[in-house]
DNA sequence: AACATTACTGACCAAACGGTCAAGTTTTTT
DNA sequence: AAAAAACTTGACCGTTTGGTCAGTAATGTT
């Protein structure tokens, strides 16, 4: 029994280090850029030596490798939150609302995948082409099926779905402007209510669908 | 008159040079970050030598400055097509579109300005706070009235100005990603134009307003 | 033609960077 | 208890970086 703790404290060593320095890498990812952010930074964040960082993870883009992956998985996740059999305005509602609440959540991860998008996608190309295409190719046919249904208006569904995309990724990656422009303070729960309400309101009503 | 054609062509020669570099920073910030951007590549990108582009500027901030400010300024120009004397439907409708025109036009520094505010805009804070602020409070108020005399939805101003903005400018800041899920292809006009008009048609029926 | 200003550039430098390594400590296995 | 494996870290290194500078060329002024 004593063997059997103390080999789960050993994997549950490397795993917990490698989480603290992840956790801080995607900070400092997030806001200083793959190039801006230093190594030296990332092991200031995780409180640990540079050397004990380059121990866990062998180059700088490897980090940057896995923090990008992590929150791919988390939003393909979220993805299946689109779940085409509830019909058009529960599914819709609900991706809408579970991308809210990544955003809230997740916002150094979501700014990671902004820039990693903007310049080009040098890691995560792959995953664009592969799962990222395949799911939004399988949720635009449903939609456009709605549409042929009468269930909703003819919208061209690949741009309905960058607008939920880019709107509920906005709170997360321009929330310093939305703070600014907010005096200065983050959004309050009810702020975010709000906001979580309106996009619902006026990209449901804006496909012909009445808000749930 | 050879003295005036000789003096200008001294001005010229200067405000030339420094669109040359400014026009090769943007693209090498968009495409690399600030910190990921070199001197050097951005001397390589203009074909000039790296001594030459400190020549006319001192810093790799000043550059920097200099093209952040440059596409607010063209943004805050923009914004001025946001007329509110035309009602809400004219207002809004040439707002989108003079918005996506720019997306095209002006990509890379879309991604610049998106890239700082995601760094916490540390360069161009005084802006938000100032120009930023006061536009889109008076946009806002404008927009609340509207409401008020029953000519659209009741949606919360701010969050329609934020879905303008999120959904027009990622056809500029994730150009990359649209363009790998659109067959590696980049947008062909009749695309733009599709483009266009879902987020006008979106947009204007989901705050209660027919399309033009 | 002489002078002054502006434009240009190769060579250079201090600082910061990602990454390595040897020497140590702690933990796990036998 | 001893051997093995995993973890930790200060010191170090080659490379790249933003920026400087002295010297030269071109242009403008008198």
């Amino acid at each position: 029994m004593k063997n059997n703790t103390v080999s789960f404290q050993k994997f549950a060593k490397r795993s917990q280090n490698q989480k603290i320095i992840l956790d801080a890498a995607e900070k400092v990812f997030a806001e200083a850029g793959f190039a801006g952010a230093t190594t030296q930074l990332i092991a200031d964040v995780a409180n640990l030596p540079k050397a004990n960082v380059h121990y866990y993870f062998k180059t700088k883009q490897d980090i940057y490798r896995q923090v990008v992956y992590n929150i791919f998985d988390i939003w393909m996740e979220a993805a299946s939150a689109f779940d085409t059999e509830l019909g058009p305005r529960e599914a819709l509602s609900r991706y809408i609302d579970k991308k809210m609440d990544l955003a809230r959540s997740h916002p150094y991860g979501s700014k990671v995948w902004a820039s990693e998008i903007i310049q080009g996608a040098p890691i995560i190309q792959d995953y664009l082409e592969g799962q990222l295409k395949e799911w939004s190719k399988d949720r635009s046919k449903h939609i456009q099926e709605w549409i042929d249904n009468g269930e909703m208006d003819a919208i061209d569904p690949e741009h309905l779905l960058y607008m939920i995309w880019s709107t509920t990724q906005h709170y997360a990656d321009f929330a310093h402007q939305i703070e600014t422009l907010n005096s200065g303070e983050p959004f309050s729960e009810a702020q975010w209510q709000t906001a979580k309400l309106s996009v619902k309101t006026i990209i449901l009503k804006g496909v012909g669908l009445s808000p749930t």
